[in-house]
DNA sequence: CTAAGATTCAAACACTCGTTTGAAACGTTC
DNA sequence: GAACGTTTCAAACGAGTGTTTGAATCTTAG
């Protein structure tokens, strides 16, 4: 209230904005936020260190943005996703559910992120793709006010989607739904964080820069694991 | 080398020791390793400020310390459930690995801890154990040697789930089984560290502090899992 | 051209951090 | 009881943090 940041218009027209925004994703993405300073962030993006908390008002502005501008799109792809798959008449399909709630993120996944980085890819990032890896990571920062812009935007999709695999399989009680939506939300976090760690683990059998491979084994994973039986049921 | 601290024998006896391990782990859990200061480390647990470089050397050392005390027996437990699980003349099963594998690590999850603290549980901590939460977030910090401390304790543990895996599981490729294997920590770890948000969005529905359902939850979900038909495999 | 507003900049502020220091207190052994 | 090594303590150090400030610069309109 009393010092609003002074977004006229917060759009993409301004550069500095614009790269602040950048190269905090950079940083957060390979240092994680607490240790990434504003002094290394402003020094990357070439700006001036005052500028953060001009056009941000804070740090915490400046990491609400930068979670905003990719989450915002994605939940909404994932909630056009979702209206794909009630797009027929029966109840929604499981598969269908899977690919449309982790392929806008398995996108994050690939080299590029698809995005206009302008260079391809620095030396900033590992494996794979740098907000994925800042998305995974960030869901465990207990920071306070991150974790509800993170609740916030997250709320949409969750309740959407919890609907959807309850339609799909009635069998399963409320309570049961939303553990196997948490677990599916941790193998997505896990794969998308920690996919490196795969990597190594693996002998690098295992390759997180494949995204379509990646996907593919999450989704034959997760359906069957929603088809389980539920927890009376003795079959 | 250089500074080598002073432990000549690092065992229990030591009450200051004892106390900084202790509030060390509690606010880790609670605020995260880097938001915990030394200053509020030693004034929880009333010793003075020096006494982490003293016995620990930094609060690198501290670190370590903490994460060695509760993984390394909970990781030999892992291998003791793994040896039983190999006891019979055929394949291991896949429940029993997964039990084996989740359930030294659902025992955090227990209000009280089902260790040798002294006290039952004191205040610290939310719905879920301490070092439950700690865990799962420690995963993600990517500060460097604290990663290495964790991928050093937890190795021989993948190494020999992921060939008990294979084995059990022989139409599975490396590459599969890793992926799998991967997907079952990110559930574990998810359900460990985030298991009140599960508790939020679910209108407190899931009850993360009830370790036994919610092991069964994950063992019901993750044995179909494991058994979904592997990659080129038309069923 | 000039006045007004938006933006950038170097410098400083107030604070917290992990670590170090050197003296005091403690416990043990001769 | 004196000497010793171990452990505790208050105080300070130097570096790094997010934020603020007020003047300089740029942009735009009258």
């Amino acid at each position: 209230m009393e010092k609003a940041p002074p977004d006229p218009r917060a759009d993409s027209a301004n550069p500095t904005r614009e790269s602040l925004l950048e190269a905090a994703e950079e940083l957060f993405a390979a240092d994680g936020i607490e240790r990434s300073s504003l002094r290394a962030i402003t020094r990357r993006a070439g700006v001036n260190l005052a500028a953060v908390n001009y056009h941000f008002g804070s740090k915490e502005g400046l990491v609400r943005a930068v979670f905003e501008r990719r989450l915002e799109p994605l939940q909404e792809e994932r909630m056009r996703g979702l209206a794909e798959c009630r797009a027929g008449d029966g109840p929604p399909d499981v598969e269908c559910l899977l690919r449309a709630f982790l392929e806008p993120v398995a996108r994050f996944l690939d080299r590029d992120q698809g995005r206009d980085t302008g260079r391809a890819d620095d030396e900033g990032g590992g494996r794979t793709g740098r907000f994925a890896r800042l998305m995974g990571r960030a869901l465990h920062e207990p920071t306070g006010e991150t974790r509800e812009v993170l609740m916030r935007l997250f709320r949409p999709a969750v309740e959407g989607y919890t609907a959807a695999f309850a339609e799909a399989l009635p069998h399963l009680s409320h309570e049961e739904v939303y553990w196997r939506f948490h677990f599916t939300v941790g193998t997505l976090a896990q794969t998308v964080s920690l996919g490196d760690v795969a990597h190594r683990f693996s002998g690098g059998a295992c390759d997180p820069g494949d995204a379509r491979t990646l996907l593919d084994h999450m989704v034959r994973f997760l359906e069957a694991a929603w088809n389980a039986p539920a927890a009376g049921d003795p079959t």
